[in-house]
DNA sequence: GTAATCACG
DNA sequence: ACGTACGTGATTACT
């Protein structure tokens, strides 16, 4: 067995892990920890999966440089490393140096060349050499024992890059990269190459000849035109470039190989808590116990105050303590987990609960009445998820921290909102041995977040009152009429069956029609077809492709109709028949922590996609019913985020057309065509239509091009004039970036955030994203949050006016209730006003209400 | 576990 | 010259 060595470049990966990793974080004392937190995930990973027999970093010696072509400003100069990195810098050094991982740097070379030399030394002594790098120069180095392991994108994404994978790629072997880069040269390394070639035609003409100097010396008579121009007039800039372009593999460095020690891993430990880096301490600290747990582990860290836990036997014991310490307590912190634990002021108390998580249908009633003591008591109260909790809301007294919805309005976009990593974050230890201290602590930070953010409106008005609307949805379900769903799937099928033999009768073969792998090979390798995208693997057969071909090639029409049937098919009706409760009615599960943006997500199953488009996806729509003696009535928001568009903007031109009830895309073409309304014609009138989107999602012409099939010039135009005759919407966009930019955040109208650390990317694609999110995230989220204060206005009003009826469904600007008949004019008033007058804008909210025996009749 | 595809707002 | 609209979740195939 080959030994085997791993070599890390340094500063590729720190900028890899810097980039992909724009999360907020840092150390206590304010150092950035991003690269850091990112350079450590990688080469734990690489620890972990690759079980090296010896590990080395090596680093440039002077500035670094950062040589990936994607990173656009880099180009033609060597710009400095962003302040936020080179604070991380010494600090990556000083964890390497603690784990005793061998350092590499050698004056006037670059880490490539070291990782050259070394993977040479190892494949001349027999040994495999792994190059973990970002940096796609050192593909050259691939052979039969040097493997590159090369991060994509962000630090977990990688590739294997072996000679194999070189040549089906690019089509030329490891060796010929050089070749590649001398011919088309690499602006962000001042090699100039030839001007005009890039790399389609570099590697065409290496792929042919073989060499650059062949390519060169055949230029004279196998080339003609400009090429052969350029070509013999840059002869010798190639050839330079090409020697640019070498990576050096016996640089003078001395090195011996040492073991790699999974022990010495543990000497970084002291240093990551100072850091303050939680996850990289648990997952080295899990290394090193599993691979040298003969050595002292990490002391359990115990709460700072010393409590006692008293055990509780019986949980009619543990209602008895509560309820006689309920209402003298200050503060109460409960956690159902494996253990159903009390914190109440100083003491703790546990009762173990069998160590599955509960659900309130499967809560004893000793446990039960204990919650309910315990939420009803007017101290303040902290826990972790309000909704798994059965409480009336309206029997609440004292304050609720739900410590995972705080999280969630302080920053929606954590990697876990499980409430070990909520403490973990925080710095609060001990979660493990005192689960509810541990939220108590988390919980008291928490509200002095909440009050320096100006997000306790967004907390405690929207959030904490959804999640009991949320429970009560969730527990409510939807009737499905299990009867119309089969019969429905039953003729699905057998038109997916006949499909299939169209299929392979034309095809003249069988394949597995659900395989995009299987299908682009029938259709691009042996069918011919032409190629007209391609995919990160091979080439692209989604409906866009396919509608293309469809005229010229009847096969790609039956295939469409093919994925139709299959899609609906496996997705809406297998899956829900099975979903169905004894009642038959389905209950999906609505995840308040789920979005960036401030909706609600549903799955299992997700409700929020049921088709509605295509008049097949509607007769899916029809098996969701009410129940005897019941209507749906369902409330649709008419345009409410184009609404708080103009809202935002103040501008003058979209408010009007809003108050004067205007049809907005009509208007809009009015405005972009400078045609009177009444003469706008219905094909003006859907390209605005899909300009509005666009305006709302951050747009480019390209993509408008393509949606409303026009020249990228047209769309161009298209745009400008937009903003021409919207010139405050162009303001508002305008702001959004820079404030954005400035503050680091953007914010809906209550003042709800999201974080975009993208803003400040040096990749052009990450700011290019920051951007179009600063522009659409405060509309999509004030948007959320005006039908979140709906639903909590609706269900009270409800409640108030003593209707049965149930709110079913949200889906994102839509509300259905499930009504007995007799009650079917009320809601739809009380819908209508709930709605309508939850927040008032400086345009008018409309809401369009159906009815029906079933969804599909709601429309 | 990830990628491709496609359902929704 | 880049690469190209925001937010989700489920299914399938395949590594």
């Amino acid at each position: 067995m080959p030994r085997k060595v791993v070599l890390l470049d340094g500063y590729s990966l720190m900028y890899r892990a810097f980039h992909g990793l724009q999360a907020p974080m840092s150390a206590p004392d304010g150092t950035p920890t991003n690269a850091v937190h990112g350079f450590m995930m990688m080469l734990m990973k690489v620890v972990e999966e690759e079980q090296p027999d010896a590990l080395a970093v090596a680093f440039d010696m002077h500035a670094p440089t950062f040589r990936a072509q994607e990173y656009a400003e880099y180009k033609g100069t060597r710009k400095p490393m962003p302040d936020e990195l080179r604070a991380q810098d010494p600090v990556i050094r000083a964890l390497i140096a603690q784990m005793g991982i061998p350092i590499l740097e050698l004056e006037g070379y670059e880490a490539d060349d070291i990782l050259g030399t070394l993977s040479a030394r190892c494949e001349r002594d027999g040994w495999d050499a792994l190059l973990v790098t970002g940096d796609r120069d050192s593909f050259q180095l691939s052979g039969s024992h040097t493997t590159i392991l090369y991060t994509k994108k962000g630090i977990t994404d990688t590739v294997r890059v072996t000679p194999d994978y070189i040549r089906e790629t690019y089509g030329v072997a490891p060796v010929q990269m050089i070749d590649v880069k001398g011919l088309m040269g690499d602006a962000s390394d001042n090699i100039p190459g030839v001007p005009g070639i890039g790399e389609k035609t570099a590697l065409k003409l290496i792929a042919q000849y073989g060499s650059l100097e062949r390519v060169l010396e055949t230029a004279d008579t196998e080339q003609k035109g400009k090429l052969r121009e350029r070509l013999m007039t840059y002869a010798d800039q190639a050839r330079m470039s090409k020697r640019l372009a070498t990576i050096v593999r016996d640089v003078p460095i001395e090195y011996e190989l040492k073991p790699f020690q999974a022990s010495a891993l543990a000497n970084a430990i002291p240093h990551l808590r100072e850091l303050g880096m939680a996850q990289a301490m648990r997952r080295l600290n899990a290394y090193v116990q599993k691979n040298a747990p003969e050595l002292p582990t990490e002391p359990q860290k115990v709460p700072e105050k010393r409590v006692a836990v008293q055990r509780v036997d019986s949980l009619e014991e543990l209602r008895r303590i509560c309820d006689s310490l309920a209402g003298s307590a200050r503060a109460i912190a409960f956690s159902i987990d494996a253990d159903f634990t009390v914190a109440i002021d100083d003491s703790l108390f546990a009762f173990p609960m069998g160590g599955d998580l509960l659900s309130p249908e499967a809560m004893p009633e000793e446990a039960l009445s204990a919650i309910d003591a315990l939420l009803t008591s007017g101290c303040d109260k902290a826990l972790w998820n309000l909704k798994a909790l059965p409480v009336d809301p309206e029997r609440i007294q004292g304050t609720i921290m739900d410590v995972m919805l705080a999280a969630y309005a302080l920053n929606p976009q954590r990697p876990s909102f499980a409430a070990d990593a909520l403490c973990d974050e925080a710095g609060i230890r001990g979660y493990d041995q005192h689960p509810a201290s541990a939220i108590m602590a988390l919980a008291n930070l928490q509200r002095e977040q909440l009050r320096a953010d100006g997000l306790e409106e967004i907390y405690s008005k929207v959030e904490l009152p959804l999640a009991c609307v949320l429970r009560d949805m969730e527990k409510t379900g939807f009737l499905v009429d299990a009867h119309a769903l089969t019969e429905l799937g039953e003729t699905f099928k057998e038109n997916i069956g006949a499909l299939v033999e169209e299929i392979a009768e034309m095809a003249g073969e069988r394949i597995n029609l659900n395989s995009p792998k299987q299908l682009s090979e029938l259709l691009f390798d042996k069918m011919g077809l032409p190629k007209p995208k391609k995919t990160s693997l091979g080439w692209s057969t989604s409906a866009e492709v396919l509608e293309n071909l469809a005229q010229k090639y009847p096969i790609c029409e039956k295939i469409l109709e093919y994925r139709k049937y299959q899609k609906l098919e496996s997705t809406y009706i297998s899956s829900l028949t099975e979903m169905r409760d004894a009642q038959g009615r389905i209950h999906t599960r609505f995840d308040q922590v789920a979005t960036a943006t401030g909706r609600i997500s549903s799955s299992e199953p997700n409700l929020q996609n049921i088709p509605v488009r295509t008049p097949l996806g509607k007769q899916i729509r029809k098996a969701f019913v009410a129940a005897p003696g019941c209507v749906l009535v369902d409330a649709d928001y008419s345009q409410i985020e184009l609404r708080v568009l103009a809202h935002m903007s103040g501008d003058e031109t979209m408010i009007e057309a809003f108050n004067e009830g205007q049809d907005i895309h009509a208007r809009t073409a009015s405005e972009v065509y400078g045609v009177p309304l009444d003469e706008v014609t219905s094909a003006m009138r859907s390209s605005c239509k899909a300009v509005n989107f666009g305006i709302v999602y951050g747009i480019s012409d390209f993509t408008l091009a393509k949606n409303i099939q026009a020249s990228r010039q047209e769309a161009r135009e298209f745009i400008d004039r937009y903003f021409e005759r919207y010139p405050g919407v162009k303001r508002y966009m305008d702001n959004a970036v820079r404030e954005g930019k400035e503050q680091g955040y953007v914010t809906t109208q209550m003042g709800r955030r999201r974080y975009l650390p993208e803003l400040k990317s040096s990749s052009y694609n990450l700011r290019a994203f920051g951007e179009r999110c600063a522009m659409n995230s405060p509309i999509q989220g004030t948007a959320a949050d005006i039908i979140k204060l709906a639903m909590i206005r609706v269900q009270r009003a409800l409640r108030e006016e003593k209707l049965s009826a149930k709110l079913l469904l949200q889906v994102h600007d839509e509300l259905i209730i499930e009504a007995p008949q007799e009650e079917r004019d009320a809601v739809i008033r009380l819908l209508r006003e709930c709605m309508e007058h939850i927040v008032t804008l400086k345009v008018p909210l409309r809401v369009e209400v159906s009815t029906g025996g079933d969804w599909c009749a709601c429309k």
